[in-house]
DNA sequence: GTCTATATTATGATAGAC
DNA sequence: GTCTATCATAATATAGAC
């Protein structure tokens, strides 16, 4: 019955392997998603690699097995929701390369508030690293925010001198723009219980995309350039 | 030597035990500033009792003997930021009774704003709760938040009906707004080295308050009603 | 009120069988 | 590629000396 395997030797291997492969990936899958959850919950010291194994499914040792040890399984992880964000950010931003710079901003925001009510996680793993100058915080800002937040200054800046944005620092009206939309849905669940805002219901968040719009960029475009 | 303590008996314990006391309401002041300040870092489960008490500058049993265990010391910490920023409100809110409906709340978003710079721990400890369920967070929702929240909510929809503040949900605006002031500052070490925006510089928090005013009540009040 | 010593459990990481 | 067993360390909490 075994040599039964071992007749088709090559075949078997390969096939075998194959299966193997994919189910390394999905392991590997199941582990960053349990981690991102589990790191956004109870950063990095409070999160344990035991409760990241539990989640995904998994035993514990495959962590070291697939990703060598906590902080590699941590960066691995915050690199995969931060490149998927930027993909989504792009793709938003080729689909309105036609429109006016206050509708292209709009969409901005829009994916923007959608992105961090699916994966709460995003602003939570940086809230997490922030407090404390860590090796982590550092390759978080120099891999994906200082890029990132630098370009979307440079379109506000552009938006302040279009009199569609208000006047002041644009880097710390960027700010407040995140925090509005990232850090207000990071706290969904207490604001919930605190306010009876549910942004889980149907249309919450559009409501608060459009809230946020109407406060950050109140003005109109110049007449000559609604070209869209 | 010992017998001449012993001589003046009465007088003696009841000094020394004064001085007692004094120190030991010293040792509780440091355990729940460090608790307090680690907590926020760390979270609940990422911070320990070893941790704290180092910070503090004392020795780990200290803490089961002043506040029984972790989640106590937790609460104790908790309720103090809470309970100072609660008076500090109050008291703005006295100073300000005279005043105008904008002006009194420019003048409470500036002193929330300039206690947030103080003490980013208060909201960073919400954050750190707020991912989960918890009895600490259904503690913290119902001592002191949603008292809070909910009189901070009438305040904004007034200002609303004036025409000061933008329209849409009270209740959402505030959350934006206190996002704005406590959210943000509670990155300041990261918006620092991603955007160069130094909120410790000196104005830098005035700035931001002023930002905020102008950004969350754009609107003149009434003729009528601009008695200060 | 403070300290040392310790019981008990949890954690990160690895070795070696399968 | 996966599992069990295990080691060294660090954690919460407590007991008992001072």
């Amino acid at each position: 019955m075994a040599s039964a395997r071992r007749n088709n030797d090559k075949k078997d291997s390969s096939q075998s392997t194959r299966k193997q492969q994919e189910r390394s990936i999905r392991t590997q899958e199941k582990l960053l998603e349990a981690a991102l959850q589990a790191f956004s919950e109870n950063g990095f010291k409070g999160t344990s690699t035991r409760d990241i194994a539990d989640r995904a499914g998994v035993h514990h040792p495959l962590i070291t097995y697939h990703f060598k040890n906590k902080e590699e399984l941590w960066r691995a992880a915050a690199d995969r929701v931060f490149r998927r964000f930027n993909s989504e950010l792009l793709q938003t931003l080729e689909h309105n390369s036609e429109k006016c710079a206050k509708t292209r901003m709009a969409a901005m925001i829009r994916a923007y508030v959608h992105y961090a009510a699916k994966h709460p996680a995003l602003h939570k793993v940086i809230v997490q690293e922030a407090s404390f100058s860590s090796a982590r915080l550092d390759w978080l800002t120099k891999t994906h925010l200082r890029p990132l937040f630098k370009e979307a200054v440079v379109y506000i800046e552009q938006l302040q001198d279009l009199g569609v944005a208000p006047q002041g620092d644009p880097a710390l009206l960027f700010n407040m723009i995140r925090v509005s939309s990232g850090g207000l849905l990071a706290l969904a669940q207490e604001i919930k219980s605190t306010t009876n805002v549910d942004l889980d219901a149907p249309g919450a968040v559009d409501a608060l995309a459009d809230m946020i719009i109407s406060v950050f960029l109140p003005g109109d475009m110049p007449e000559n350039m609604r070209f869209a």
